[in-house]
RNA sequence: GGUCCCAUCGUCUAGCGGCCUAGGACAUCGCCCUCUCACGGCGAAGAUCAGGGGUUCGAAUCCCCUUGGGACUACCA
């Protein structure tokens, strides 16, 4: 399946609500919705909710908000609707056990009455002599055959033909399994509602879809999930097997030890959505080229399955970083102002936003992230904060002796007293100071920063005073001065 | 234990038999630019392509074995 696979491409992305989601579930989010854009398909969310009792509150807002947020939002799905739905399984009991009465009377399921207790005990044997559990198959016997009103289950009986089954994994390649290695699994609970293997086969051909992209943990049960395509005798997807993301320490898959955030927390640093759209991409696909960053309608066009990678990535935060800082560089100035609220320090907030895109300008490319917009600005919305002492610490400094600190800010301060405050003036009046003065053209423009700024480093000078204007300027080299 | 998957610089990766004495990027270090911090430019260090056997005139690339890591092995997904 290249680009030009003749089907319609329909994918699913289905999560279950137990919680937000991390960035590997958000990965497999991407390539599904990227691959449905690269051939003008359609992408779907599911959500799967079939375990009741790891079901978390709020968690389908969530996932929704996420890939909202992210931009990666679904054509079909809880939110948005549409002629396959409903999107959760929880509502679609009925088409599950609807689905199951043929199995059943084919004998392609069996009714298994089996207590936990029993099946405890049986793996517990298994695994003392070292042999792989299977179930017994203790309830397909007529003689165990029990009343259809108690509890029981419904297993899925793996038949005895053929030998193995396979399928061509989209990134994988040819994958074959025996069938003796496969167990009797459960296809319908005791409380009526059924598990992932069955929900997901039913969903999956109901919904039509066309390519299962999903997470590398799914592998050693697609078999069952091809036992049950054939038992339905429906004509399987193609799968295509996405390798794991890993924390960034061990080798473990990412949780939430490993510094594994949600979405939603690296949105609220500041991190772009289009800096984690390109980033996610990397952890395992790419181009073949050497290009690093992406912007979205690329990786739509050049999106395919066999570029996918085979081993698994770590996630490598310094990275993600990296590539949002490139990509506030790149942004125009106007849109990176509208980006930044809600990022500004709570004392600009009776400032102009024609004020805010002076400051904004100065400090664009020392951003790496959003959140850092407010303690890099602070000092052009607040007067400087000097009672860490900094004054008086930097003008005992032994590079303030010959010229102190204080001669330098009062004779810059009179330099500039008649300046009209642009870069160019401002430059033309304190550039030859520091000569006149018998220093070094850092030591007097340190002092000035700090006294401006109350930091030691900052935007470039003069751009800094002009931004800051004259009158605040002045009065706050008076402060300073006034301190010494 | 069983089944399966994976294996190139610390990290993301290029590489799909000769172009590789292995390329790019992040991070690290150095130099330059420079009023500080960034940005940018240049450069350094960093991978005996996990190890061992084959196949081949020739292997990071194909095959086998070993080792290491991971996933699955639930009436969880």
């Amino acid at each position: 399946m290249s680009s030009s696979t003749p089907i319609s491409v329909r994918v699913r992305f289905a999560p279950s609500p137990t919680g937000f989601l991390h960035v590997g579930g958000i990965r497999s989010a991407l390539f599904n919705w990227l691959w449905a854009r690269h051939n003008g398909g359609i992408s779907i969310l599911r959500i799967e909710d079939t375990d009741r009792a790891r079901y978390v509150e709020g968690a389908l807002d969530q996932i929704c908000d996420s890939l909202e947020a992210l931009g990666i939002a679904p054509d079909e799905g809880p939110r948005e609707g549409g002629e396959y739905g409903p999107y959760v399984q929880s509502e679609r009991l009925d088409l599950y056990h609807q689905h199951a009465k043929p199995l059943l009377e084919s004998g392609a399921l069996y009714r298994c009455w089996c207590s936990p207790e029993r099946l405890t005990k049986l793996r517990e044997e298994a695994q003392a002599t070292g042999v792989a559990f299977k179930y017994d198959r203790h309830c397909l016997i007529a003689a165990n055959q029990r009343s259809e009103t108690e509890p029981h289950v419904l297993r899925f009986r793996i038949p005895d033909a053929p030998e193995s089954i396979g399928w061509d994994d989209a990134v994988r390649g040819r994958l074959d399994f025996k069938l003796t290695d496969l167990d009797d699994f459960v296809a319908i609970k005791a409380d009526g509602f059924p598990t992932y293997h069955f929900a997901n086969v039913v969903d999956d051909h109901l919904m039509a879809i066309s390519h299962v992209l999903r997470a590398d943990e799914w592998l050693p049960s697609t078999p069952k999930h091809l036992l049950l395509w054939q038992a339905f005798d429906w004509q399987p997807p193609v799968y295509a097997h996405l390798p794991a993301v890993l924390g960034p320490t061990g080798n473990k898959k990412l949780s939430k030890r490993d510094g594994a955030q949600s979405v939603q927390e690296y949105l609220d640093e500041g991190y772009l959505p289009e800096a984690l759209r390109s980033f996610l991409a990397s952890l395992g696909w790419n181009d073949g080229t050497t290009q690093e960053v992406y912007a979205t309608d690329e990786l739509v066009e050049r999106f395919t399955l066999e570029r996918i990678q085979r081993s698994p990535a770590k996630f490598d935060k310094d990275r993600l970083t990296w590539m949002n800082g490139f990509l506030i560089r790149q942004m125009p100035l106007d849109k990176l102002l509208e980006r930044s609220r809600g990022f500004w320090p709570a004392s600009a907030s009776d400032s102009s936003m024609t004020y805010r895109r002076h400051v904004l300008r100065l400090v664009q490319d020392r951003l790496k992230f959003l959140s850092e917009l407010s303690e890099l600005t602070e000092f052009f919305f607040t007067e400087p904060d000097y009672r860490s002492g900094i004054l008086e610490t930097e003008a005992d400094s032994d590079r303030y002796r010959h010229p102190t600190f204080a001669v330098c800010l009062r004779a810059a301060r009179q330099a500039v007293e008649n300046s009209d405050f642009s870069e160019a003036s401002l430059e033309a009046a304190l550039r030859p100071l520091a000569e006149e003065l018998g220093t070094k053209t850092g030591v007097l423009f340190s002092a000035i920063r700090i006294a401006i700024t109350g930091q030691k480093s900052a935007p470039g000078l003069f751009e800094t005073l002009a931004v800051l204007g004259r009158e605040t300027s002045l009065r706050r080299l008076d402060n300073a001065i006034k301190q010494l």
